[in-house]
DNA sequence: ATGAAAGCGCTAACAA
DNA sequence: TTGTTAGCGCTTTCAT
């Protein structure tokens, strides 16, 4: 493998000469210029990036922190994630925590380690208070998940307002009896949500009911259980609220199963619009997020931290979510 | 950020003991070893690791390039894949093709710049020729896609099975006027799978009806729109076998809309089992591909090229698909 | 068991 | 416009 010093002693310069021309710097004249070119195409030389990195020092990787990727909410951010990365000549590293707060202090060590010039919380799993520190090794930008405590740029979804139009339109077509459900995590978000929920509940008069307010639902067979507990229940609600696509799919297959009316009987509101919603039958009332537009405002703040060093702000964006009634509400 | 030295330093050791530490060698002496951990503790050094990296000519990196992450096919694979490399210290860099011949060259040249210590292949878009070349700067895997000409291991599902046992089901179930659809681009595999489709045909002393092979069909949309168009034909076929539930999830969704009986008016066969197949009425008859399996072989594969520089064997490890036999048949 | 010295491949002051 | 020199932070011979 050619080295720069190689290219330098066959063009007949020094290595600075031949640095300067891998780095387009000016004031290399044209003539030494294609002496320099020449040199590199007979030895086939390409600058080693390793060595590059050490002298900058920089990485030119970003690494982004979710639960899991085959989640479709998340695979489509880093869809969006990694096109804007590589625009602008980065490169991204998934990070997994698959809910595990000891990968999470994994990633964020390497992230001390410098193996990253950023990093990107798409999900949190431990307390702020031990995430607060790796803030002096280089930006971090959060993407959906966010803390008060947290002085880092959050870009995210208005998670209060996703909560409340939901419940609100189930209680417009005349529900009382409104379920809830969430997965496993009680995080700001989800919290947020569920209070969306309650205050539409309370504004209408009506409070909520423990019996129907269910955790650790998160997945499409996680829904079809739950739609057959609720069959089964003496004094069962009218319709529910989920927080998950997935989770809604799955009350809307089981109910056939079950013969249980969607929506007459039961009225489903899921949350993400993934593509699954309208594959459905009936079709899925859910609440759309704007995942594209927070993943590549992300990347947005995060390049621009990268690029004006110091100047951490404590922006907060928030972006709202809309609500696409179809067959199941 | 503390350095090597600095460490060395308070501690009143020289760097290399310093560095013995670090990387767990032995003959250093328990008192020096306490006396070095307790300067790192103070001056909270991590070691740096490009620096770490320049001297020891690796990345601890590798890419997987794929068409997008957002299609699920390929974000399961890349779930296992991280979770492989993080098992083995190594980082996953996602490098999405968009289905273009020159994104794929630019990650391909990172990989000459010694960005990556190897890369595995989950999609072709250029011709193997042009690729062929970058073979010399580390291991190479090929995953699911595959070339005759590649002299890389390659991990990969039988698609000529899978193209024999989709079609040889509907034959069973009676129908002999069969169509086959696959989205726009031609490849090895979408070659053997067609002619898979076709070889179960002429068994059966059937031929391929030119108007019943659809291409440019890959989207749920796509589905939809198929069915449409099929209804319309004056000689239509009784039964598809679409190569992808996404497909097939579209065309029984349009089925009801045209109110199109399947499996009566029309049967269809998906390929990949997605969790959409169970959620569909009917529910999906798909092909099972062990995404997870070879997935897992594959950064198996790689890593024992890592590990044994210089072996590179062209081991080809073919797995089985298998039918799953739901409603839509 | 420990240290001195060289060097991985590159870039950037500084000097000329 | 070009070159000399130093050094990024680390590991690894080779001595001792």
């Amino acid at each position: 493998m050619a080295t720069i010093g190689d290219v330098a002693k066959l063009a007949g310069l020094s290595r600075t000469t031949v640095s300067r021309v891998i780095n387009h710097h000016p004031y290399v004249s044209e003539e030494k210029k294609a002496l320099v070119r020449q040199a590199m195409n007979e030895l086939s030389y390409v600058p080693n990036s390793i060595a590059q990195n050490l002298r900058k020092q920089v990485t030119k990787t970003i690494a982004v922190l979710i639960p899991r990727i085959s989640n479709p909410f998340f695979s489509v951010m880093v869809e969006v994630m990694e096109n804007a990365a590589a625009e602008n000549g980065y490169q991204l590293v998934v990070c997994q925590t698959m809910y595990s707060k000891e990968r999470e202090l994994v990633y964020l060590n390497l992230f001390k380690t410098k193996q990253f010039d950023g990093v990107i919380l798409a999900s949190i799993e431990n307390d702020w208070n031990d995430i607060q520190d790796y803030t002096q090794y280089g930006p971090i930008v959060m993407c959906n998940e966010y803390d008060d405590r947290a002085e880092v740029p959050m870009i995210r979804l208005n998670q209060f307002e996703g909560g409340y139009i939901g419940a609100k339109h189930l209680l417009e077509r005349g529900h009382n009896k409104i379920a809830h459900s969430r997965g496993n995590h009680l995080t700001n978000l989800t919290q947020d949500r569920k209070d969306g929920f309650l205050y539409a509940l309370e504004e209408s008069g009506l409070s909520s009911h423990d019996d129907w307010m269910f955790t650790g639902v998160s997945k499409i067979e996680d829904g079809r259980q739950l739609m057959r507990k609720i069959v089964q229940m003496n004094h069962s609600p009218t319709a529910i609220f989920t927080g998950s696509d997935e989770v809604a799919a799955g009350i809307i297959r089981e109910a056939k199963v079950l013969n249980v009316k969607i929506p007459n009987d039961f009225a489903v509101v899921g949350f993400d619009d993934q593509p699954l919603a309208r594959l459905m039958e009936p079709t899925l009332t859910t609440i759309y997020q704007p995942i594209k537009t927070i993943s590549y405002q992300t990347m947005a703040a995060m390049f621009d931290m990268l690029k004006n060093p110091g100047k951490l702000e404590r922006q907060t964006i928030d972006l709202s979510l809309h609500l696409i009634v179809r067959e199941s509400t």
